[in-house]
DNA sequence: TTATTATATATCATACTGATATATTGTCAA
DNA sequence: TTGACAATATATCAGTATGATATATAATAA
């Protein structure tokens, strides 16, 4: 069986060659060029609800796309601020579209607030609704920007087709928030009524 | 301002003691002995659905834990695989309460299947169809996992005292992927009807 | 008996975060 | 008008985690 292990092995190297933060990048780039200042502000605003990435993993990730010919890079000369305006290339739309067509490896969810809840025998109920009120008071306010965001978009939504895609999210960020605030108000319940 | 800076910074690097590793290591040696294998086991299972942790984390983990005095390893004689088996201490058990109190820092979420629908614009409503199929798929077979836990904790919910935070857990998540399926619902809905 | 799966520990290249450093430009109040 | 602060902009680094790999024993199934 061992040609196989190592047939397995040379496809998975073969493939993994997308990092994550190159298809996040290329993605912005895909429809605007942009600094990478201007890359992490994206992150921060309309893509936080779902990723995000820091500024040490964007400015290498860049120099390497220009690298490998995926973007180019060009100064600002009407800015004394040495901006660097990334754009993507043929070559880098290609290898976007291939990530695209790839299946999902992985979604990764790390909830510091339920690890907390899990272990929260060791502290008692209060400790937990406390926890879980925090909780509650953040989603209901990434709740409200969402729905911001939905109504907007919904008001444009035939004047660029990608406005399409983007409400698909939104409308997953609503649909996720409002049963957290669901869980939010039964765990509650729980925590007051089941005596341990 | 400067001074304010500085006590600033000072105060941070007092606080942000807490590894996460540490912390969910400690949590799961509260209530019983185990090996690094079991450890990742427990993540494996109870705790896939909030977090997730490798070897590469524990192993160095449980040796840092050992040489800090917050756990204790001991050999396993009656084995002969050389079995390490680790033991939460008193001043690690002061340690992960302590860390219960904090407020949660970050609940990180990494969808990747997100990331591609919000991309989506770029090979169209087949592709996205696709994602979203693979994602319904996955969410299903989890939830009917999901449901198993929730009976099984049910009819024993009184015999231990934790049983009732492992049940929050679980109701987070039926709560939540629940909320996905109706959203992969009306996502397909929104990807045939609207034209763009 | 032999192949495979499960148990068990450990390390390493690679990737990402959060903090830090540095410098310029815009804004607003005293 | 100047002085403080916020925003814009790029870059690097220590610390931390992942995913793959290596190694070996015990249990189980063919």
């Amino acid at each position: 069986m061992f040609w196989f292990m190592g047939w397995l092995k040379e496809r998975k190297l073969a493939m993994a060659i997308e990092k994550k933060i190159d298809c996040v990048i290329l993605g912005l780039l895909s429809h605007e060029e942009l600094t990478g200042y201007e890359i992490k502000k994206r992150m921060d605003t309309a893509l936080k609800y779902f990723w995000s990435a820091s500024y040490g993993s964007i400015y290498p990730a860049l120099a390497d796309l220009v690298r490998r010919g995926l973007a180019t890079k060009k100064e600002d000369m009407e800015n004394k601020r040495n901006k660097l305006i990334y754009s993507i290339t043929d070559e880098g739309r290609n290898y976007l579209k291939h990530w695209l067509t790839l299946p999902v490896e992985k979604d990764e969810l790390r909830y510091e607030t339920l690890l907390k809840l899990f272990f929260g025998n060791e502290q008692g109920a209060e400790q937990a609704l406390f926890h879980i009120e925090a909780f509650r008071k953040k989603t209901e306010l990434e709740l409200s920007e969402l729905l911001e965001y939905e109504k907007v978009l919904k008001n444009c939504l035939d004047e660029d087709s990608t406005h399409k895609y983007y409400l698909l999210t939104v409308e997953f960020g609503i649909k996720t928030y409002r049963a957290y605030l669901a869980w939010c108000r039964e765990a509650g319940k729980l925590l007051k009524d089941v005596q341990g």
